[in-house]
DNA sequence: TTAGCATTCCTAACACCGTTAACAATCCTG
DNA sequence: CAGGATTGTTAACGGTGTTAGGAATGCTAA
């Protein structure tokens, strides 16, 4: 009385080629050009087939999103587990992290919420540069004050890269945390700052 | 012989109600229900007019992005022009930098790109609390280690939005910048493990 | 073997979206 | 007042996520 079993193995089966299929469009289109019918067209079925086995388009991109943090999380142990000193294993984890984020960037992108709106866009907006100098300005004078061999271009990406991702991180995450939020910048800043002393 | 200025001036009322209206949407609705229909309806105007006066959708946005970069450059202008020292300078950039961002919610995410996808779903991936304790864990050892007053929960927010930050930038940004990206990281790593030792 | 039932699957639609072609109405110019 | 430019409309195209209803299939039990 395989019956049963079998349908089971052919409905996952299904399910398998949905989700493979969706992460092949990915892959070669992005995600903004996933769209349902054309899962279905790809797995010649029809278009409520898929219906049967995820909720939602929303339900797709979640399995996603838990498979990217669980590859994160693993690459992250693995990391550190390649040393003892918590120091080490914190650099270790942070080159594990970067790494994860660029092989394997349509995760990384649904994972954070990184779209599209305006990483094309980006490059047409002139306000940038004007945000650019503004706050290079004080950096370059932060270096020649400090005889710093740091290089004002470096400290200006450090110092933008921080502040967006607390603040993008933040606007995913919960609200009431605006004392923590404001001790983490004041952190930041505190170690940014003392880093020109060297 | 003032015909033509005062098409032209109603021309522009009808241009500045769209955004207005835009506006008014966004802030209502947020970004992702805004839609050329919605705006053609609350202008009373049919769905054509509004393409006289924008080529596209993503127009209507870049215009809202240069405000929102317009404004943003003010504001860091008036925090820098209230010191003189480069240092105190950037901390009042940084902290207005931090206001501009919650106070401007829905400028802040169109010109960073952060939408929708995870805000509401990254409550419910139960392994970013995973993702915590691998990161907490050394970041407490490294606190006891060197007797630091530091916060952990504190620290840990800072390791992670400066990562999350920096990769956040150049995936919207350009490529080709391999070298300088390690040495930020480079950077910001050495700030944060010396920060420790206070 | 066949009648009936459950599951599987598809057709077709609904309500949106951005965008545009073709046409009607308006208004100014000569 | 005729003609032409401007302005605005209707209606469509192709796309999206989603779902109701019914057809077809395959299994079960008489």
């Amino acid at each position: 009385m395989g019956i049963a079993e079998r349908r089971q193995r052919q409905r996952e089966g299904v399910r398998t080629s949905i989700l493979d299929t969706a992460w092949r469009i990915v892959g070669a289109e992005g995600w903004q050009s996933l769209s349902i019918r054309k899962i279905a067209d790809a797995i010649e079925y029809s278009v409520p087939v898929i219906y049967d086995h995820f909720e939602n388009k929303e339900a797709i991109l979640q399995e996603f999103t838990h498979r990217g943090f669980r590859l994160l999380n693993e690459q992250l142990k693995a990391a550190r587990d390649q040393f003892s000193d918590p120091a080490r294993q914190l650099e270790a984890m942070a080159y594990a992290y970067w790494r994860f984020a660029f092989d394997n960037k349509e995760y990384y992108q649904l994972m954070y919420g990184l779209g599209l709106p305006t990483c094309e866009a980006a490059k047409r907006v002139p306000e940038l540069a004007a945000q650019t100098d503004l706050i290079l300005e004080p950096i370059k004078a932060l270096v020649s004050a400090n005889d710093s061999k740091a290089d004002p271009f470096l400290k200006f990406h450090t110092f933008l890269s921080m502040l967006h991702g607390l603040i993008a991180i933040n606007m995913a995450g919960n609200p009431n945390r605006e004392e923590l939020n404001m001790m983490v910048l004041k952190d930041f800043l505190e170690s940014f700052l003392t880093g020109f002393k060297s």
